[in-house]
DNA sequence: ATTTTGACGACCC
DNA sequence: TGGGTCGCCAAAA
């Protein structure tokens, strides 16, 4: 693939993290997925990892199962607990959670009009 | 050119 | 839940 397609790719990753309002969060892969790009979650990580974009809400993006990515107890992740909470998400054991009821989902599509399947 | 490496994920006990 | 396995993908070695 080109520099070009990559770049592309890069991008619309990071339109898809910033698209993440505050207050909720999104899986690595979700944000992959919603990018066009399934099975990318790695790379959705990595390019976090290298930071560079400036004002990208990165501590709203967790594992698929819930939790914060990073070793519990480190500099990181302390930061990205303080940040969630800071914005009213209950954060229990370096845990999120994420939107499981089927009656709260379903609430959730109809007021941000999202798609149920992989909305997390 | 091949192997290793992650801020990952789906599955299976 | 919690732990282990195997698959993914592109960057770094």
């Amino acid at each position: 693939m080109s520099t070009h397609d990559s770049d592309a790719r890069r991008h619309a990753f990071i339109a898809e993290i910033r698209a993440v309002p505050a207050g909720q969060v999104a899986s690595y892969g979700a944000i992959a997925r919603r990018a066009g790009y399934p099975r990318n979650a790695r790379w959705v990580a990595r390019l976090l990892a290298e930071g560079g974009e400036a004002d990208l809400p990165w501590h709203r993006i967790v594992r698929s199962d819930g939790r914060i990515a990073f070793p519990a107890g480190s500099a990181a992740f302390d930061e990205q607990c303080a940040r969630l909470r800071s914005e009213g998400v209950d954060v229990i054991g370096g845990r999120v959670r994420l939107h499981s009821g089927a009656g709260e989902q379903w609430l959730d599509a109809v007021l941000w009009s999202k798609a149920l399947p992989d909305d997390d």
